[in-house]
RNA sequence: GCGGGUGUAGCUCAGUGGUAGAGCAACAGCCUUCCAAGCUGAAGAUGAGGGUUCGAUUCCCUUCACCCGCUCCA
């Protein structure tokens, strides 16, 4: 499937239009058509229903340990910035970067290290970006390499500095960046803010500085021991959300997979440690079921877990859930869902103070006076099992879906080309957004066969019963072929007919979009009929 | 952020330093008794800004967006 024909359906027939297009377009946003929003709509409905509110609490269910509670919250995108300092975020998010014109590379600007060295008159920085164990010699070599001297000549470099990050540089001129040949390749430092920035109140002022939240999952961590005061719920349980996210991506592309305004939805699972093992599976195993039910059942989605070096130091595992998008090169796979075991990271962050991440066990991440970094709330968020008495802070598993990349797949997982024979018999290339019945914006259209004979008449009558539980749309125009076939289009799964013979017995056709079989039946069952099917 | 490419009607594409064409779609109507192609009619476009010019959609500059590659990717 070629990613451009999508695209051009999507916008043709109201699906995803460019934000703000008639003013050029802004990178990175997109806008979701009458046909869109209900697609999404029903997607994240269908999450919600799954997860949430049709999640029965009183018993296992997909083969998990025990019986779990979910609830759910929706809180604010701007939050105290305080949590996003204890979060990692603000740190991690906070980066200043340095370009080299040279070799077209970008660096973190705290990540560069180098030594100050002198020879032939001249002294310069020079840099690089190998570890640690390699960086003495590898700095020499490239010393050596700029000066022009040969390796036995090297007691002509005179060092007068140990190793020292390009923070503490101010002459950039003077600087062999890490991949360059000349000096002075560097750009200065420039600030790349991850997360949306805005003033708190009227007057602007660094005093008022916010950020539009990077993803959702932090207010359900502040907001954990309001649930469990107000809910009753007890450990093990979840606590969902969905919810608008921001990020500054760098590159956004890909149509909406790498969009600067997003919709996640995310679950925070909160468990005893002992048995976090065993739900991080569960979880990481029910949600790729999910998709599949969901119609992603092909190769094109898979499982991925984490190999051990690419974990987070905290987490125990994680997984991907990923779908092999046709605007990826072959073999590639993009992030839907990613299912991490956090351990207790998030919620000690947010009781002590933001957490170095490197530690093992994790410690407070300390500034330069020996204070924490960044401080906690110093609330307790500790929770007391008050059938046993035990006191712990509960491990924490988190499925983290991005709302607009599962559209995106079902989008593309959907579109196909097949063929349907025409009035002549002749097979015809047909266009048919193959959505599941659950996700498709329109669930039926009412047709009359001819606009006469009183066909309309009793085809609006279909429709009125129909229209209340949900969208249905009706169509006179035009060839009955033709509007099939547009139906076909928007992913509408199912097409009613009144014909010639339903002036005579009240039957009518009810078309199958994916197998184009018709059934008759009575005017009077076709509500039942449409609620079974899309079951 | 870098390099290359592309921006003309809702979509797909023509074309020209001198009044911008077509097919499809959409719309109004006719005709139509089950899978887009019949007839009639009307409507609709040079991404934005600036420059050169008597005149710019065309040439130049800037900008915005999209695509490809690199970079980045919590």
């Amino acid at each position: 499937m070629q990613m451009e024909k999508l695209v051009s359906l999507c916008k043709r027939r109201g699906f995803l239009f460019q934000s703000s297009e008639i003013y050029g377009g802004l990178n990175g946003f997109w806008d979701y058509g009458p046909l869109g929003v209900e697609l999404k709509r029903n997607l994240k409905a269908a999450w919600w229903r799954d997860m949430v509110n049709g999640h029965d609490d009183t018993r296992p269910v997909y083969g998990s340990p025990t019986s779990y509670e979910m609830t759910g919250l929706d809180c604010t995108i701007i939050m105290h910035p305080q949590v996003w300092k204890c979060s990692g975020h603000y740190d991690l998010f906070h980066d200043y970067m340095v370009d080299c014109r040279e070799s077209k590379r970008r660096y973190r600007h705290d990540q560069v290290r180098g030594r100050w060295v002198e020879a032939k008159g001249q002294r310069i920085f020079v840099t690089t970006m190998v570890e640690a164990e390699q960086e003495e010699a590898e700095v020499q070599a490239r010393a050596l390499k700029f000066f022009h001297l040969r390796a036995k000549n090297a007691e002509e470099l005179k060092w007068d500095s140990g190793f020292q990050s390009l923070t503490e540089v101010e002459d950039l001129e003077r600087v062999l960046g890490p991949d360059a040949r000349a000096l002075g390749t560097l750009t200065p430092p420039r600030e790349f803010n991850l997360m949306f920035k805005t003033y708190v109140g009227a007057l602007s002022g660094e005093e008022g500085t916010a950020f539009l939240r990077p993803e959702t999952a932090q207010g359900i961590f502040v907001n954990f021991k309001n649930v469990v005061d107000s809910s009753r719920v007890r450990v093990p349980f979840g606590i969902a959300q969905i919810g608008k996210s921001f990020r500054n991506e760098i590159t956004p592309r890909n149509f909406t997979f790498r969009s600067r305004e997003f919709e996640q939805m995310e679950i925070e699972f909160f468990c005893h440690p002992n048995s976090s093992q065993d739900w991080y599976r569960y979880w990481r195993d029910r949600r790729m079921q999910w998709y599949q039910e969901m119609g992603l059942a092909g190769e094109r989605l898979r499982l991925r877990e984490h190999d051990p070096e690419e974990l987070s130091h905290y987490s125990t595992g994680t997984a991907d859930i990923e779908y092999a998008f046709p605007f990826l090169p072959p073999g590639e796979f993009g992030e839907l869902e990613g299912i991490a075991h956090r351990g207790d990271f998030d919620l000690r962050s947010h009781m002590e103070g933001k957490l170095d991440e490197t530690t093992q066990p994790l410690q407070v991440e300390l500034g330069p006076e020996g204070k924490p970094k960044w401080k906690g709330s110093g609330r307790d968020l500790t929770y007391r099992d008050d059938l046993t008495g035990e006191r712990y802070i509960p491990h924490v598993i988190e499925p983290s879906a991005g709302a607009d990349r599962a559209v995106l797949a079902f989008l593309c997982e959907a579109y196909t080309e097949d063929e349907a024979p025409d009035e002549k018999g002749v097979l015809q290339k047909r266009v048919v957004m193959r959505l599941h019945p659950r996700l498709a914006p329109l669930k039926a259209a009412v047709f009359p066969l001819v606009k006469k004979d009183g066909m309309p008449e009793i085809a609006q009558e279909i429709y009125r019963t129909l229209k209340p539980h949900w969208p249905v749309f009706y169509d006179e125009k035009g060839a009955v072929g033709r509007r099939y076939r547009r139906q076909d289009e928007a992913g509408t799964p199912y097409c009613i007919t009144v014909d010639s013979q339903t002036l005579k017995d009240r039957t009518v056709t009810i078309r199958d979009r994916d197998t184009l079989e018709q059934t008759r039946i009575p005017i009077a069952d076709c509500l039942e009929e449409i609620r079974q099917r899309l079951q």
